[in-house]
DNA sequence: ACTCATTGTGTTCATTTGACAAAATAAGGG
DNA sequence: CCCTTATTTTGTCAAATGAACACAATGAGT
């Protein structure tokens, strides 16, 4: 087992390496931001990383291997904090701010001893495009990467002071989710394999921000045709106990692709 | 006056000397590219743009520079094009496919002799984000840039074979535009400043690409509220003449915030 | 004055929405 | 075991909306 200081020395090792090559290995200027979005029955949650240097917070992130496509560079590095291969992703907005990376020199002082060529790359302008994606929150491990010695879920509400335009790229990410609310199969990707009706509505009621009626709500989803009901779930409420649905993929999908209409 | 071979030359002299400067002026690897549309009173046109080089026809674009911001960098490529200084974008995708330029330099043979700074820079893979803009059409000077001749209003049924992805990038420009019609002030933006029922409904009706019932367009449009209603139209058709609406710009911009609901 | 294509307004019926109430159900306490 | 309680499920009903169609008004041309 290594020690702190080891692991610090590796890391800045590895990180000296990884920007020496990053000339070589990536597009110049352009790097991709995940807002990975999971709901654990209660809230919405982020997945977030702390930085080791610093106690600041950022987005998974990196950047674009020159011969592949962008939605490929984004799977990898979605999957390499979550683990999962299958995933729902989405690219939602182009961050293109002259001085969004003002403040990254101060956090990147203590990279001061950078070769030349590794001082270029982190210094130069880079614009980042935004994409969301929606996991089971269940199936993820989540891993640091080569910077970052935390990575964890952290609800909407919790979110700490952020690097960069980080806040403002998950703002965004929750706009563009709450637009296309009625044609996006967020239920299919955030909820688990059997669920509750409450579950159900509590996740929409947590992307809106609004309360919705209880008895309209189910009313209306049964109606859609795309849930299968199950037996009733197992004791642990001390009150009636729910049924248990679970989408029936066919019909969702193709309600999906018709684009109509959840809410 | 300067005869063919004069316009000619000039051409790939300035073609020389803006991809020269390239290095120095732009972000490397990206580019942007503008779905420019607008409303004739019978059809959605798209402004395009053909090479002299080639009887190749593109979409305006251009590079961003170095010191601004990616918004002001379409701003100004939408503004040289069409002379509009206010003008409604917005973005709506970035392209990022690996071989998205693979086209290109079957394209660019004919700038061969290019020094090799300026043929490093047409060479590179180039990732682009997509605009589109909503002006009104009787506004509009369309203008060539340095690389071609032609500029003008092609309808969407009329578009001729296009260079590289973009005839992809118009398509999902207006996927775009569909999926936000709800909220997105078209209206205002691409009719005249008076404008009959018609054609506000046959504006709907072409971007929609879907018949729509005339008395109950008509009465919805007037229950909204966001119309004054003029004087009767002018002779010229054989008809009843029908009356001139004009918005009333508070109340739509009223509207359009609170997000609800043209269709 | 009459025709006619088009515009503006009405009517009707089915469907959806919103707000609320009632019935059903399981767990826990006496 | 019966009763209370919290929660789920289904029901009701008035109001709003949507879709399809009908009819009246208008103004240019014959």
């Amino acid at each position: 087992m290594s020690n702190e200081h080891n692991e610090s020395l590796t890391l800045e090792t590895n990180a000296f390496e990884y920007f020496e090559a990053a000339k070589d290995r990536f597009l110049p200027g352009i790097s991709a931001d995940a807002v990975i979005l999971g709901y654990d029955g209660q809230h919405i949650k982020v997945l977030l990383l702390k930085a080791q240097v610093d106690d600041i917070w950022m987005l998974p992130g990196g950047f674009i291997e020159k011969e592949y496509d962008l939605d490929i560079a984004v799977h990898r590095i979605v999957k390499a904090r979550t683990g999962l291969e299958e995933l729902y992703f989405q690219q939602f907005k182009l961050f293109g701010k002259s001085d969004r990376n003002a403040h990254k020199q101060e956090h990147l002082k203590k990279f001061q001893e950078l070769s030349s060529a590794a001082h270029e790359w982190v210094n130069q302008r880079f614009i980042t495009v935004g994409y969301f994606a929606l996991v089971h929150i269940e199936d993820v491990e989540p891993k640091p990467d080569l910077f970052t010695d935390i990575c964890e879920w952290v609800a909407l509400d919790q979110i700490p002071p952020l690097i960069l335009d980080h806040q403002e790229i998950i703002d965004a990410a929750l706009t563009n989710l709450r637009r296309q609310l009625n044609y996006l199969p967020v239920g299919i990707n955030l909820l688990p394999e059997r669920f509750t009706m409450s579950q159900f509505q509590n996740l929409y009621e947590e992307i809106l921000k609004q309360k919705l009626d209880r008895g309209n709500f189910q009313r209306k989803m049964l109606k859609l045709d795309i849930l299968i009901r199950h037996e009733k779930l197992k004791s642990g409420g001390a009150h009636k106990a729910p049924y248990l649905y679970e989408f029936d993929k066919e019909k969702y999908h193709e309600k999906v692709r018709n684009g109509i209409g959840f809410i």
